[in-house]
DNA sequence: CACAAGTATGCTGCATACAGAATTTTGTTT
DNA sequence: AAACAAAATTCTGTATGCAGCATACTTGTG
């Protein structure tokens, strides 16, 4: 025990800083974020510390701590003495941030193109080639969950951390959305042929049609999932 | 006072949803983040919640609460057993974070062009024209707000509210080194040169145009800011 | 004199307790 | 029966108390 416990120390030692041991807040926070991007909390949902409090286990100073934080995150809002209720996004809202998040897709990608190393490349083929398999099944969560990974792998690529960080932001705010929005067959087709031309251009390191691309590719997004709304 | 209340509830049903009354939380988040942008609270600095609560009068329960909040926001690090520390931002974050800022002033001027009335724009002018004032005296405290207003005015009008939200996360990370970085008199006129340009393409409602020089702007402030880092 | 181990202090993290506001329920009056 | 008022209940906001961990200090040893 003691071993490991120093194996972990030497471990983080060289990857970055001190240890980072999982926190009742932290897990208190992404379990309350999973229940709003999983459904089971829906826009609108008043949040009662002291059930929600029994339900998870904890007591309502945690817990009131983790909702400041996910208020923060833009995830919930807060009426004064009334509490925190689950954010509604408008279709305006949504547009909006699909908008942005086009934006700084782009600028990743185009990022990408100069920063990320080769092997970097092949991985985000691979996971390419790994969702595509899952198109020809037809299967749509592990296709879903790939997706997500491939934007995720391109900001990861353009190395700039505030990107990442105000990315997660926007893409945790519309992650519910986008799960709900399961396209028909023919929308389904165009997204992932903007997929194919999207990791063509990251190999060939072509930062401007990339960039053109993944900005297009949020357009497209909105137009899936506008009527959902 | 009920008349009060009542009038208040009117105003505020036509305009957007319930009262929202200035709040403890609110009242604590502002005052450290105030505390971290003018300084008082160097980076590094270990936040002590017993004293910092003494100071502010609160106890530990909503003072934790809003740092949690303004750890959501990146201006502090959790350190779990050791509390919250004033975040460090080095020399890359602050060039990733100008990029970033540099690529959502682009979008937010070019939506701006489409979406701001000629009303909006005039008020931008006046802020401009009252700049200008200030850089003709070198009086610089005023001019650093009205510059900081005119950005802000340019993201206000691009009605974008997502865009508006991202972008104050990521100015309120930077305010402090803006605010140290005060550039000697030939970078000074470069800026305001800059703004020239931005206030004309505004006028004009060259979108290409106005995204551009934003965008560039951002990069100049790189170089203006750098070597004070 | 330097270094390490043990101890002591102080701080964070969490739970609980209390005060005030909001909401709901109940009773009364028209 | 409906509407309004008042009381009771419930929930939020804040303070305080306690346990465990981190850090600093002290003391003993090489």
């Amino acid at each position: 025990m003691a071993s490991e416990a120093t194996a972990l120390l030497i471990d983080d030692f060289d990857s970055r800083g001190p240890i980072a041991r999982p926190t009742l807040h932290d897990a208190i926070v992404a379990r309350v974020r999973d229940m709003i991007i999983e459904g089971e909390l829906t826009p609108g949902t008043r949040l009662h510390e002291g059930n929600l409090g029994k339900m998870l286990g904890v007591s309502r100073t945690p817990l009131r701590e983790a909702l400041k934080f996910l208020v923060s995150e833009g995830l919930l809002e807060l009426s004064p003495g009334r509490g925190a209720v689950v954010r509604q996004f408008s279709a305006k809202d949504v547009h909006d941030s699909l908008i942005v998040l086009g934006n700084l897709e782009g600028l990743a990608g185009r990022l990408a193109c100069e920063h990320a190393s080769d092997a970097e490349i092949r991985e985000v083929r691979q996971l390419h080639d790994r969702m595509m398999d899952m198109y020809e099944r037809r299967d749509r969560l592990p296709y879903f969950k790939l997706n997500q990974s491939i934007h995720s792998a391109i900001l990861r690529l353009s190395k700039n951390e505030a990107l990442v960080s105000v990315h997660n932001v926007l893409q945790a705010r519309l992650k519910r959305i986008r799960y709900i929005g399961n396209e028909g067959p023919e929308k389904w087709a165009g997204a992932v042929a903007d997929h194919e031309e999207m990791i063509d251009a990251l190999e060939a390191r072509d930062a401007d049609q990339l960039s053109k691309i993944l900005t297009a590719h949020m357009e497209k997004t909105w137009e899936r999932v506008s009527n959902a709304i």
